[in-house]
DNA sequence: GCCGTTTTCGGCCCGACTGTTTTCAGTCG
């Protein structure tokens, strides 16, 4: 039996969610396994534990018949409901749920009258022509399976956080350059600053919705169209990217963008919360709502925080809207000033031509100073990472003089803190000794090789590292690649506990590909007291724009500007970097 | 299947668009 995880649990429960739908189960039963997966993915604690010890009362949303089949499985690592319900289609069935267009009804019409059990399977069915034979299904959406198909094979099906920003912002300049627009933004994954995108959404306020998503459709970036409508349009970038627009009045806007901001939870939560104050809410407005509660007059809403006013709540920022205790801490009025991209003073975690980086030193100051910094941080490879033009002790040497260099004549402009991303070795040790490690300002330790140690190693290796009085901090934790390369394995608890008990920063890597670490375990780091450095990891200077998201993922993760090192003025981070490790605080 | 400060039963979000329909089901968000 392999080790159980909260994946295990969440997944199990979202394919029994998946398979009652295919069996025409009540939709609102369907429901409650998949809130039940949802709440197992987001709760904050050793849900796993909590499962085995039968110790899951009092988990809002998790009955005594969930609680029983999380117990069973966390137990004996299977579930009987499960296995049955499992058995009666091929390991390959799930694949069919990704394919765009297909839900449970169409996807159990196609499994009961052509035996259709995969995605192999539907190719084939569609290119004989079969599907369209079948009862409530046509020509026409045979085709769009087929594109679908051909759609899955040619493009990602999520974007990461540069493409999707990077096309967000010219479409969003379009529309608001259009004469009849008088509001307009972007909302979904990328407003909520997700790691990756999905597809784009635009809501824009005018009086002439049909006339919008008529442009919209006609706008020379479509490739495709989607859908059009009066009110919504939705179309494909060249790319594959889709972008859904909604057009709707000035007096709807604030909900349209509230609602498709989402997240789906959060909003589910919101509007059971609006029904207990007698309004039922959706993307257009506040009605009367609500069986039992008498309800006073309907409140003018102007923007997105009369909306979480009326309900009682201080306005929650969009990175916030996952139903992760945003509500319950807005109803408090305990909601943390999120830090602002503005509160950034310097970067650290840069590359320049010394290593694998395609600028200069010179050239990344400059580009530095130009973006406003105050300070830049330098670490170039060490020199294990020999793939990167890893620096050795000589190279090492000469770049801190140069830095010193520029320092005295330059220092009062921009000041430069000499520092090395370097290696954590396999067994834990560092790529350059104490001494040399002694004369930098700081540094970053990253582990670049040995991806495939077991947990519990790769966990003892990294908190190795940290133990190291001169590691200030740790590089992209997971090593994971968006969209590319998975994690690998490491313990992210005890990785926290060591940091706070160390006083080893953990950077947040802003490079798109990498957001690491995760966004998710950030406020339980902060509780513990741990500090971040928002590095963007930059190997030209425009990625230092990266920074961006890296103070999306850093809001997401409920941060404030106290919680990060790059928002300290020079003297402070002098200061910080000054004192011996075990003094930081 | 979950929930409850009127409820232990009867609710649980719902509107837009498409395609296959002759009045609506399915999907998506």
């Amino acid at each position: 039996m392999s080790e159980i995880t909260r994946e295990t649990l969440a997944n199990v429960l979202e394919e029994i969610a998946l398979l009652l739908e295919i069996q025409g189960e009540n939709p609102f039963k369907t429901r409650a396994y998949r809130q039940g997966a949802e709440i197992v993915s987001g709760f904050d604690g050793d849900i796993v534990q909590r499962a085995k010890d039968d110790d899951l009362t009092g988990i809002k949303g998790l009955g005594d018949a969930l609680q029983q089949k999380l117990h069973e499985l966390a137990t004996t690592g299977r579930l009987g409901f499960h296995e049955k319900l499992r058995s009666q289609y091929p390991a390959t069935f799930f694949d069919l749920f990704e394919i765009e267009g297909l839900g449970p009804k169409k996807i159990a019409a196609l499994h009961k009258e052509l035996g259709v059990g995969s995605i192999a399977d539907l190719k084939t069915a569609s290119e004989a022509g079969n599907v369209a034979l079948l009862a409530g299904f046509g020509k026409k959406t045979e085709q769009k399976i087929l594109a679908a198909l051909a759609r899955r094979e040619a493009f990602a099906d999520r974007f990461l956080l540069d493409a999707a920003s990077h096309a967000a912002e010219m479409i969003l300049d379009r529309l608001r350059s259009h004469p009849e627009v008088l509001r307009a933004q972007y909302a979904g994954s990328l407003r909520r600053s997700k790691e990756t995108i999905g597809d784009l959404d635009f809501i824009v306020a005018t009086a002439k919705p049909a006339e919008l998503t008529a442009w919209f459709a006609g706008l020379d970036l479509a490739e495709s169209v989607i859908a059009q409508g009066d009110t919504k349009c939705s179309i494909r970038l060249d790319n594959g990217l889709q972008c859904d627009l909604r057009a709707v009045s000035s007096a709807q806007f604030p909900f349209a963008l509230q609602y498709f901001t989402g997240s789906k939870e959060h909003n589910v939560a919101l509007r059971s919360r609006a029904l207990k104050h007698g309004l039922s809410l959706n993307e257009y407005g506040f009605t009367a709502g609500g069986k039992s509660v008498q309800h006073g007059p309907i409140p003018a809403v102007h923007d997105e925080r009369d909306i979480y006013r009326t309900l009682g709540l201080e306005f929650i920022p969009p990175e916030l809207r996952e139903n992760r205790g945003e509500i319950e801490a807005a109803d408090e009025g305990q909601l943390p000033k999120l830090v602002e991209l503005e509160n950034l003073r310097g970067t650290f975690h840069n590359h320049t031509t010394a290593s694998d980086g395609k600028a200069t030193l010179d050239e990344m100051a400059e580009a530095a100073l130009d973006l406003g910094l105050r300070y830049l941080g330098i670490a170039d490879h060490s020199k294990a990472s020999f793939q990167a033009n890893g620096l050795d002790e000589r190279r090492l040497l000469e770049q801190i003089e140069q830095i010193r260099i520029w320092n005295k004549n330059r220092g009062d402009e921009l000041w430069i803190f000499a520092g090395s991303e370097v290696d954590i070795l396999k067994d834990g040790s560092l790529d350059f000794p104490d001494d040399l490690l002694a004369r930098l300002d700081y540094t970053v330790a990253s582990v670049h090789a040995s991806f495939t140690l077991d947990e519990k190693t790769m966990t003892k290796r990294i908190i190795r590292a940290m133990e190291n009085e001169h590691v200030t901090m740790l590089g992209h934790l997971t090593g994971r690649l968006l969209l590319r390369r998975e994690a690998y394995a490491v313990n992210h608890d005890k990785i926290i506990d060591c940091a706070a008990a160390t006083n080893t920063i953990i950077e947040i890597n802003c490079n798109p590909r990498r957001l690491d670490m995760d966004w998710r375990w950030w406020k339980k780091a902060r509780d513990k007291g741990v500090l971040t450095s928002i590095n963007p990891d930059a190997h030209r200077p425009e990625q230092f724009q990266f920074l961006k998201f890296g103070i999306g993922i850093a809001r997401k993760g409920w941060l404030r500007k106290e919680d990060i090192l790059n928002t300290y003025e020079l003297d402070k981070v002098k200061d910080y970097l000054g004192t011996p490790k075990d003094r930081r605080s």
